[in-house]
DNA sequence: TATTGTTATACTCTATAACTATA
DNA sequence: TATAGTTATAGAGTATAACAATA
């Protein structure tokens, strides 16, 4: 489960380590640089997912706990906390009188823009010791593990935004 | 914020991404991948972070709660939940009289064997779909990554083992 | 005085079970 | 009966502040 190296002398030497390894590490990297963004905004990770995920949509509260693969009863504190911050609200759904819809505010809307704009400046200036072509190729590269991943998982993509 | 598609039809017809989108989404991919074999043994993220980083140290809370990235009262909630499943002990340390020394059990270290195998096991399948030259060619763009970021914000890898 | 670690407290996040209201 | 959602409750995980013991 990635390297036992702290001090990253063998990395430094290398100049490369093990495949597992080294995915895994920069997985959590990324996850750290979003959820560091994030927390600038006093927004965790599933709060942060939770705005990312009605930036186009307004899905009710037990399409939102398949859309986290949370329990619906954890997403109702989860948007109670959002709203009572102004991020979200809750609006009576016109076809079911038992259901609503979660919308963005237009505060929330903000935020989310703010954390997704600096979390994706903050990946590209990681990516800038590659140049534009090895880019390219690494781009293809996780492309083609992610589409055969979801051809084989249906829809399970992990996305922060869902 | 990565892709706001959900059905991934659109990586399914494109077959390529967005890099900051494709590498955030691996990224997330991967991080879940670890948090599922983790949480079949009731383990969390953290609690697993906290094995991985006993498998070579034996290090006092305070280290502990920098390398986790945490508050040293939070690594004594952490290692009393571990060590009351058995999975960790706090020892006297033999030249401080105030500091303690956390070790992994054996109960413990096959605990966090177990998943650190299935973890690799599982992102090894994941990159089945790249021939072994493309592997290594990826390999060594993560590690360019890896370093250039180590180099530049000295130590902090966000290892899942520290 | 500074450092190591714990305790008290409060909040977020999560799940299970029981509940209400509507379909 | 089944579904949409909330409430009650319990526990993990986190931080801040105050504390004890040792350096």
């Amino acid at each position: 489960m990635t390297s036992r190296k702290s001090d990253g002398s063998e990395l430094a030497t290398t100049g490369s380590l093990d495949t597992v390894d080294g995915l895994a590490q920069l997985s959590f990297l990324i996850y750290g640089v979003l959820e560091r963004r994030a927390s600038e905004h006093d927004l965790s990770i599933v709060q942060t997912r939770l705005l990312g995920i009605l930036r186009d949509r307004e899905p009710g509260m037990h399409e939102l706990s398949q859309l986290l693969d949370l329990d619906k009863s954890s997403v109702t504190g989860l948007v109670d906390r959002a709203a009572r911050r102004g991020l979200v609200k809750r609006v009576p759904s016109t076809t079911d009188r038992r259901a609503v819809r979660v919308k963005l505010t237009s505060t929330g809307r903000a935020l989310v823009r703010q954390v997704a704009s600096r979390f994706e400046a903050d990946v590209t200036v990681l990516l800038d010791c590659l140049t534009p072509r090895d880019q390219q190729v690494m781009t293809a590269f996780v492309s083609r593990v992610l589409v055969a991943h979801a051809l084989e998982h249906g829809v399970d993509l992990f996305d922060v935004a869902r």
